[in-house]
DNA sequence: CCTCAATATAGTAATAATTATTGTTTTATT
DNA sequence: AATAAAACAATAATTATTACTATATTGAGG
């Protein structure tokens, strides 16, 4: 979340951001290589990794991490909770408002700072759930 | 969390379990592994991973994911919530009855089937903070 | 309490995700 | 246009975890 840092705006970082806000599945770095390679064949996977990287560190997109093995990557970066299918793996959005009550509660009980908060549900897609029956 | 599986009783499974039951600290595998090791020698890295494995699908103890790169374990099985100090990655209990009425809320808001929920927090911990200071 | 098949083990190799390195290219400022 | 800083592609290295394999252990049935 470091702001003021002056990015140089590549060709490709440019295409990264693009095409992370053209989207909201919450992709993998490997995601965004599979989609990027298609518009840039020479991009490389490091590129790309480093780029979403350097993005999120400076509060431009987010990385999220809601188990599994990889990290995803979301270019909306209002606080808002995710539920993650425990199938087939994809991550969407929940839309409801953030509970800032939960952190003054928890913050009685710890004796850590709070500084911020995270609500993941864990369920089954509406793809899954079809598959199932 | 497949029950009624029955798990033969080694050596190392009971000592695994013994030592992740007598702490709170959320342990990784390897922090388990370096542990361990102590008591036997001859434990092996693979039989660890092996084992948290097993004993996590079969619900006896949970495998717990809250950022950083390593999953960790946890002895109490009961939901909880917890928090993680970003600076030093320590992961704590948080000790408040989990609010039950989030899992119904996102459950009017989404077409996923809602199976459960988890509340993370994000803080600096007591240690971290006199260190800042 | 012995036998034996199933399961687990130690040790090691393999895989997956990510990060680091390096020599070359690009950016954007002078 | 010259140039220094930053980014690039390609590749190597690292980290966490899982898989493999030959040997050893467990516990049920006799």
């Amino acid at each position: 979340m470091i702001a003021g840092s002056k990015l140089r705006m590549t060709k490709q970082r440019q295409l990264i951001l693009e095409e992370l806000r053209k989207v909201t599945s919450h992709p993998t770095a490997d995601d965004m290589y599979q989609v990027l390679r298609k518009k840039m064949p020479k991009i490389s996977l490091g590129t790309v990794y480093r780029n979403l990287e350097i993005l999120s560190d400076t509060g431009i997109i987010q990385k999220i991490d809601v188990g599994g093995t990889q990290k995803r990557f979301d270019a909306d970066i209002s606080t808002h909770y995710h539920i993650r299918c425990t199938i087939c793996g994809r991550v969407a959005d929940v839309h409801m408002e953030p509970h800032m009550e939960l952190e003054a509660e928890a913050q009685k009980l710890t004796d850590y700072e709070i500084l911020h908060h995270r609500v993941e549900y864990i369920g089954i897609c509406p793809e899954c759930r079809k598959k199932q029956s």
